[in-house]
DNA sequence: AATATTCTTTACTTATTAGTCAACTAAATG
DNA sequence: CATTTAGTTGACTAATAAGTAAAGAATATT
């Protein structure tokens, strides 16, 4: 019953866009109420806090990366190393339509996010922590399943957290440098990152 | 002549410590003085702007970094790798102790102002690519040395994009899980990651 | 058609922000 | 000792910030 409304969603794209281009500090209520075509009123309608609109930003970016990015690299059908690969590759792709989209490499929402703001909200560090760990999820079967096949013996949760790190790292480094080809470049590198890791290779 | 103060390095000093810690939006010029203990005056005396001031933060880090965490590790007496697997654990320990300082791990501040800004302000873009090169001249050097004593055969400059890439990732990972042993972990998977590089393994 | 509900509008408050300015003080130099 | 130079003080401005509140408009329910 009563009035019907898409301000939530135009409030949230606004958000998404914003936050994830320039920062939370950078970008204001009123900023976003302009974007959204809505005033502040009904901002505080559908939120209690700028704070809360961040957190329903966190969970629309994660369903975009997880439809846009991961569920397509992680398909079963694929070697399990070869789904890693396709995420770098998928994540390289994504910034660099993002770049062209909005004229700037705009990095990893979370971790622009978490390297903002975690030391101050422990809720959001939280909040990104999870996202980290669902993300994580999906690496650390793939390399269960290259175990599996024999292809690797090193600790999975080790592995799991070296290789997303990289991820993160050289999305921050493909922003840095405005270049998402960083990115791919480790693709190369990859499965020998992935298969000796643990291994003290002789020599 | 006329008069003396230490006043420019108590609020560069003041800079460091609160643009690291919290952000750079989240840090007023007023918030500076008071932990500093001058008056804001003296502070436009000293600085054009609020963006000069993270400027000189900037050097100032870079300082620090290099001094207690980069130069000790890259000692050319111990062997190439060893040097990098140095600078993870010099890094994990340097968390550790800003941990222990400051309540939480602050990550990397290079990295947090880069994602904080560098889509906004492509001055400090550019200031903080300048900082990562100089970082990766480091990592080259190693990594070359290595080469020469026939440790590896890939590319130096992908691979010191990968290494810089895990380290700055695992530093944001750490950060957001409060934890700095997460660097560290890399240290066994780290030789095959350097070694193995551009080398599909048989199997 | 009356009513309850949901959303919108607009003007408002209170706090904080970066940055300015002119008077003032301390030290070094001639 | 007077003057110049370097740094300090604290009140000030103008803009922007997050958040509020009350009245009004659109829709579904009875």
């Amino acid at each position: 019953m009563g009035r019907k409304s898409n301000a939530k969603e135009r409030i949230i794209a606004a958000a998404v866009r914003n936050f994830w281009d320039r920062s939370y500090g950078s970008v204001s209520v009123d900023n976003l109420c302009e974007e959204a075509g809505v005033n502040k009123g009904s901002v505080y309608h559908f939120f209690t806090s700028k704070s809360a609109i961040i957190f329903a930003s966190i969970d629309a970016w994660w369903k975009d990366l997880q439809g846009s990015v991961i569920e397509p690299a992680f398909d079963p059908e694929i070697a399990p190393v070869q789904r890693i690969e396709n995420l770098f590759r998928n994540m390289s792709d994504y910034q660099k339509q993002k770049q062209r989209d909005w004229g700037k490499v705009p990095g990893c929402p979370f971790c622009n996010l978490g390297s903002e703001l975690s030391t101050k909200d422990d809720d959001l560090r939280e909040k990104i922590d999870d996202i980290f760990d669902r993300y994580k999820v999906y690496l650390a079967s793939a390399l269960q399943d290259a175990r599996d096949a024999g292809e690797l013996s090193g600790d999975i949760k080790n592995i799991t957290d070296a290789v997303f790190g990289c991820l993160c790292g050289l999305i921050l480094q493909a922003k840095i440098q405005d270049d998402p080809a960083i990115i791919a470049n480790l693709i190369p590198n990859l499965r020998s990152l992935i298969t000796n890791s643990g291994n003290n290779p002789p020599g």
